[in-house]
DNA sequence: AGGACGGTTTAGGTGCGCCCAAATCCGTGT
DNA sequence: ACACGGATTTGGGCGCACCTAAACCGTCCT
């Protein structure tokens, strides 16, 4: 049993979903965050969750939550892969602007063949992270994470290299690469105000303030 | 009206293949021919084609056969630029041998934004023709026809150009691709064999046996 | 004109993925 | 210990796109 996989657009939704959870939350993920995410009515995750624990792609404990199992996390592992080759590819290749690539990806990742992945990512030179530093699975499905700090917590004087966004809002990134702030980038932090005030980072030279809740979501080293 | 042609993918498939029917059959199209070119039974087409006519991209009179609208047939022209756009992206940009583009497009051009789509012409130099040879649709929709003959009326002694050969059948499409024989390139043609029998070109100094099922798929000028 | 036959449509059913509203569970606070 | 309230599940429906089987239409042939 090494490729009997193929799942519908929504299966593999739900086990992004679900993984994504599993990370941030620590232990099994309840029906509403799952709603929550996927814009959907509690009851048709339910409905789903008793698919996926069926299918044997998670485990569903009634009134507890769920969790992935060895095969659904290969699932969805396969489509971060997708979705993150995908962006890079939109990226590179075809000059889409930042911030539009992950709409885009989330619809082509369910109708890749598994020769078509490989050959982006061939293409692209097995590329490690994607657009907005978030790694990329390997081919054999393993993802290792870096260790990160949110810029938040980064003390005044502190400089600390860029490393990863959340590619979920796309006028946070719109505003990071309208001032040059991409992945890779070094940053110096020059002022910070408490309480979710804006934080001032110095970057090549000019001086930028950042939201506390676009700052949050930064993540540096 | 300009913009309100969101559709299925299942909408999509059907209008292209009335599309392609329409053009070989002249006249409206049979029921029974599409369920035979898109796999189906009958009666789902039927079901179907009662729905492109309320949504106004086909015209269906019971027992006779469908016709395309203008809708329709924008619809259909739409997906066939974005079809015949990923194939060419797919074997110029990503490598990916002739004979497979095919059942990869059928899959992405119902998940391809407009603005990908036209980000993707640009790339490519807006180009006229996909691997095969078929033309690709303006970004106005537009689509012209080139006069072609099928290579098997061409008599012994006569030079050609091949300019197309359908993008449905694999194993022709590797067949002619291992032989250096893809559109744009020169063929004379050494001998002849009725009924059906193998036809021989000359191309680049080599002689190429060809089948009567191939010589007949294989457009020339 | 009368049938037979092929093409076509209708009728009834399935699975997926979603909705809403009602019932149910469970932790919490009293 | 119990009831309250938020989280969760169940039940009943809907639309899409497909299926099979049976009824239907129309044409061509005798």
């Amino acid at each position: 049993m090494d490729t009997p996989l193929p799942a519908s657009s929504a299966i593999e939704d739900y086990l992004k979903a679900v993984y994504a959870l599993e990370t941030r939350l620590e232990g099994p993920v309840p029906t509403n965050a799952l709603a929550d995410r996927l814009g959907v009515t509690p009851g048709s995750v339910s409905g789903m969750l008793r698919r996926l624990d069926e299918l044997g792609l998670a485990e569903h404990e009634r009134y507890r939550g769920v969790t992935l199992t060895a095969e659904g996390r290969r699932v969805a592992m396969r489509t971060l892969r997708r979705h993150r080759l995908l962006e890079l590819l939109l990226v590179e290749l075809l000059d889409v602007p930042w911030d539009r690539v992950h709409g885009e990806a989330e619809l082509l990742e369910h109708v890749l063949s598994d020769e078509l992945a490989e050959r982006i990512a061939a293409k692209l030179g097995d590329p490690e992270f994607d657009p907005h530093g978030d790694p990329i699975p390997s081919r054999e499905l393993d993802l290792t994470e870096r260790e990160t700090r949110s810029l938040e917590e980064i003390e005044i004087g502190e400089t600390v290299c860029f490393l990863r966004v959340s590619d979920a809002d796309p006028a946070m990134l719109r505003y990071l690469s309208e001032r040059g702030i991409v992945p890779g980038v070094t940053l110096t932090v020059a002022d910070r105000q408490p309480f979710g005030g804006p934080l001032t980072v110095r970057h090549a030279g000019g001086d930028h303030a950042l939201g506390g809740q676009l700052a949050a979501a930064m993540r540096v080293a």
